[in-house]
DNA sequence: TATGATATTGAAAATCGATATCAATATTAA
DNA sequence: TTAATATTGATATCGATTTTCAATATCATA
């Protein structure tokens, strides 16, 4: 079952820009909140196809956006050129461990890194915001 | 002066895969090199014709992905969706410093962040290959 | 240094993902 | 119910990158 929680957070971010509720916001979000995956914009539209074949794919776009202006999603570009899609329902700040044979994710966080992070950027006069960490390598079950 | 050691590089991979020392990719590489920036394709592009206004745009990107091939550029492709080339003459591996509101660059590396981020792959079973790591924040000149 | 096999080129067309346009429709507050 | 306004899907468009293709350049060998 798909969390109130997050239907109320959008539907919140929603009223405080004076956006409207529409079924289509609401079908993409719980569609989207229920598949545990790094999903590309083209691979939402297909699961959503499947149950509202009217829904476009400008509709995707536009609420994916909007999802992640409310913090329901991260938008993530990777090494390949691809972007994809991660939902944060039940996900805290985590980075990626990639495998580059069969593309496998893992999602990882290193509190001392994190920390490491925070400290270098300040050393060098910035006020760290976010970062993003991408780690490559083959995993165990492709080694062999 | 740019260094003979990077266009044998070039050329002996060229050599290797039996590609052809093209005039062409010879004076990419030259200016390529004598520009220490962050450089998006049309930029190098812009470079190039200002000298030779006969190389087209195909073959920037062609070159381009000749020089990551053979490890003398790195491709980077940034939050903001765009897509640059930095070559890697008298740098070493680094990571990236960037501020979000002037998009200036600082090249950071952290040793100590480098061996944590082997550590953790390998504590998740992956044999590590390479990282990317980026640090978003606000420059000590924009904060004011 | 001429030849022929093959790689490279520039120009243009094609492709890709993403965004903007627009008339029809849905949502919302009054 | 109405009126104001946001949203929609279809389609056109965009910008970045890649592909196509005929003409040309490179290079090993004769």
């Amino acid at each position: 079952m798909v969390s109130e929680k997050e239907t109320k957070m959008f539907e919140d971010y929603l009223a405080t820009k004076d956006l409207k509720h529409s079924q289509q916001r609401k079908e993409i979000l719980h569609i989207f909140l229920g598949i545990d995956k790094h999903l590309t914009a083209n691979e939402l539209y297909m699961s959503v196809q499947k149950k509202y074949p009217a829904i476009g794919y400008a509709t995707i776009y536009r609420t994916l956006k909007l999802l992640c202006e409310c913090g329901l999603c991260r938008e993530l570009s990777f090494e390949d050129g691809t972007t994809r899609y991660e939902h944060l329902y039940g996900h805290q700040h985590h980075d990626h461990l990639i495998c580059t044979k069969c593309g496998r994710f893992v999602e990882v966080v290193d509190p001392q890194i994190e920390s490491l992070q925070e400290k270098l950027a300040k050393q060098h006069g910035f006020y760290p915001q976010r970062h993003r960490m991408e780690l490559y390598g083959v995993c165990k079950r492709c080694k062999r």
